[in-house]
DNA sequence: CTGACACTTCGTCCCCGGGCGAAATGTCGG
DNA sequence: CCGACATTTCGCCCGGGGACGAAGTGTCAG
């Protein structure tokens, strides 16, 4: 008889983040790529079965794609909002204590370098846009004239992404920085760039990204005056 | 002292939104306001003993925090980056299909003016950061000079904003909206105003917020070219 | 055609977590 | 001190959902 919110419901949508299982799914898919139902069975710890029936619901509820292909299925994030959502989450949750000498070693991997689902993140991605500004090429949530000409030069395409329907170049805070990096259209395009150059290429673990030497002197020719990452290599 | 990051493990905490009674209590608290056990429980339509056993639960996870204030205990968000988790699930969370007629009058209340938390929302708020733009106070994610000197005319403390630790002007997406209003500490603060001045109101509803005769009057004097409002009052 | 592989469906088990009423704790007005 | 009210704690019931192995479907290689 009270008045009950008529509201969006969030429950039911949490209610898919809240397993364990499809949370490590889901984290593992904010690497960007699309990967298979095997390859996330294993990801999360689980038998075939198991993994096929949390997928099963992940689909159903739209918080992923999937892509037939052959005998594979291939499983990736249903969009940028989803990506945002995991991230948001990840800002407010705990990180769990360190259990072994390996997940040390790729916690350290994922704090230098990740992509956080389509554009680069971590130290690298913070450290990219602080570039940017102090090069006088971002500024203000926009490229300046100078940054339009540095990336189209690069082979960016800026152009479009200015018509995606998405923000165009928006400072997303990084969970693990605590500081922002470049989002949005334009984030999107410079790491779709970064990866086709082989400045930088996907690491083992799912969401890692590292630098590569062609990266480094490639970065260090447009950005002469600084390191592009912390200086301390990941060993 | 080596301070190593990994892996937030986001499942605990969607695990906390996920339960249906928990979602309605943290949605009725996004309205900004500490409200009390008591009114929680009747908003999720639970009795006073089971909302007890999810406040303490969510007090745990800290998403909540609470002040004790005689017989009464108050809870509200434990904090900014919370109500952007749930603003962001609701983003990509369904409507639920309207039920009543009562509901959906308090369904176009909110999409009409709402506060996020702390901050105006729904197509005011959307209206208001049109304006601001539309004036020349406000481009690129910040005030322009004549933007802080209308705002802190208005008795908007600017300089306080400035110097949040949270991020000045952003711009947040509104839910129901899907176009941007005001957000961060500049957008909390004029939002104190618009309520102390009361050319805002409380409603009834939870989260909802009306345009009082006042509030019309001044808004017009501030931007003189068009309604605030979507100029078709809510019956 | 046949066997290997990727994935889903089916059947089964089991445990966690939400719901309530009743009683305990705590706080206020007199 | 005493009832009235707000909130928490306790004891109990119940259902949903996640786990697995085995069997079924679909696809490729030779």
């Amino acid at each position: 008889m009270e008045h009950i919110a008529r509201d969006a419901d969030i429950a039911p949508v949490a209610a898919l983040i809240a397993d364990p299982t499809r949370a490590a799914m889901l984290t593992a898919l904010l690497g960007g790529r699309a990967l298979a139902a095997g390859e996330l069975a294993r990801v999360a710890g689980v038998s075939a079965a198991t993994a096929s029936a949390h997928l099963a619901r992940l689909l159903d509820g739209s918080l992923v794609d999937v892509v037939r292909q052959g005998r594979h299925r291939y499983y990736r994030l249903a969009g940028h909002e989803i990506a945002e959502v995991l991230e948001t989450l990840a800002r407010v949750s705990a990180r769990p204590p360190v259990r072994s000498l390996r997940q040390s070693r790729q916690a350290r991997l994922l704090e230098e370098a990740r992509t956080c689902y389509d554009h680069l993140a971590g130290r690298a991605g913070v450290a990219l846009l602080d570039r940017l500004r102090d090069g006088g090429f971002y500024d203000r949530q926009d490229l300046t004239s100078d940054g339009e000409r540095l990336l189209t030069g690069l082979g960016v395409d800026v152009e479009g992404a200015r018509r995606a329907r998405r923000r165009f170049a928006p400072e997303c805070l990084d969970w693990t920085e605590r500081r922002s990096h470049l989002g949005g259209a334009l984030g999107a395009a410079i790491t779709d760039v970064l990866l086709e150059r082989g400045w930088y290429r996907r690491g083992s673990v799912p969401r890692a990204v590292v630098l590569t030497d062609e990266g480094r002197e490639g970065l260090a020719a447009i950005f002469p005056s600084k390191e592009l990452t912390s200086g301390t290599p990941v060993t």
